[in-house]
DNA sequence: GTTGAACTACCGACCGGTCGGTAGGGAAAA
DNA sequence: TTTTCCCTACCGACCGGTCGGTAGTTCAAC
């Protein structure tokens, strides 16, 4: 039994009953150990909390770090950006939920940590939307507002998604990198 | 004291700390009585969140059905449907991230009532997307994904969103539906 | 005198976390 | 090769405190 295995069970009951409503003795129970014996690997619930939260985004500051250095068009960058973003979010939904769902429950201190990380995060997707507009690829529009946009319908994605529905993570991050691009109405 | 002051401090509360982590004390405290005498007003704690959950839904479906049954067009619909709804998530925070986050905390069976009533709201949303797509106003774009990413936005709010920002509501609205119908490409 | 709204006092269950202790395996000392 | 020692991983029992909820009572308004 080790540290992550005990993190990763976490995450999983986390994600479904929520950090609060999750005891540490059901979180003992899903690796087979006493709650005491939790704590010789762990040293409180809110560390764990906060190992999800920080494994997740430095995963996603990853991804995220390759997309905006690579030297692909802001069109490019966006659609490549989406695609590994959902392909995460659909692919570890755990981590996924947890991340953006239970960071409210982090203690003050921790929760500021993180969130200066989760913006710096964020600071990357709206890079490459000021670099669109900047080369006149993409409309004028309000750089902030179009940043949480995008990340509004991809991380709204944990509400609604289901593993094995109609569309893959490929299909999905496609259809909302055309909507954003092209938009609903048809050609004028 | 009534009913409905209880219900709406325990908006705020659960808005705040979330429901898991308010306790009755909590809502006691909020209306100055003691923990026993909010069960004279309340059965439990459950139908405190289940209340509030259906007045929000039943105040958006309202709001919904006046958009969806006048004869505007359908990109003026989408307009206005987002402007109505943009108003209401940031007229009423707490009544707002309450009704997006914490139903997962409903007990199954109440859970599965408000999911049904919460689909049929966002079948309301479908409608106007299917309309401008069968009019041919609308790209032929796949109309659940769309549904889902104009939801998502939308609903994302809750968690960047806060009173005296730089925009206001109806600023944000347009800039949304600006982004959704447009897309971010300049034209071709 | 009935009623509704509030109170005090209390319940059993469970919470996150700590305690002292121990089984067992590997390394060092004899 | 045997003995000693230490360390990691784990355990059962328990801590003070809080949880949602209940029982029974008081008291003012009608």
């Amino acid at each position: 039994m080790s540290r992550s295995d005990i993190i990763q069970a976490a995450a999983q009951i986390f994600r479904k009953k929520g950090f609060h409503a999750t005891s540490m003795q059901d979180i003992a129970n899903a690796v087979k150990l006493q709650k005491a014996s939790i704590y010789h690997h762990v040293e409180s619930k809110q560390e764990i909390l906060f190992t999800i939260l920080e494994d997740a985004l430095n995963l996603l500051i990853g991804d995220m770090r390759a997309v905006v250095d690579s030297d692909l068009k802001p069109k490019e960058k966006l659609r490549l950006a989406m695609q590994v973003y959902v392909g995460r979010l659909t692919g570890d939904a755990d981590l996924a939920t947890v991340l953006l769902l239970e960071y409210r429950n982090l203690e003050k201190k921790l929760r500021t940590r993180h969130s200066v990380r989760r913006d710096r995060y964020e600071a990357l997707w709206r890079k490459i939307i000021e670099e669109g507009v900047d080369q006149g690829v993409f409309r004028s529009v309000d750089i902030s507002i179009a940043t949480f946009a995008i990340m509004g319908v991809q991380n709204w994605m944990i509400t609604w998604y289901r593993e094995g529905g109609r569309l893959s993570a490929l299909e999905l991050s496609d259809n909302f990198s055309e909507l954003f691009l092209s938009g609903l109405l048809v050609e004028k």
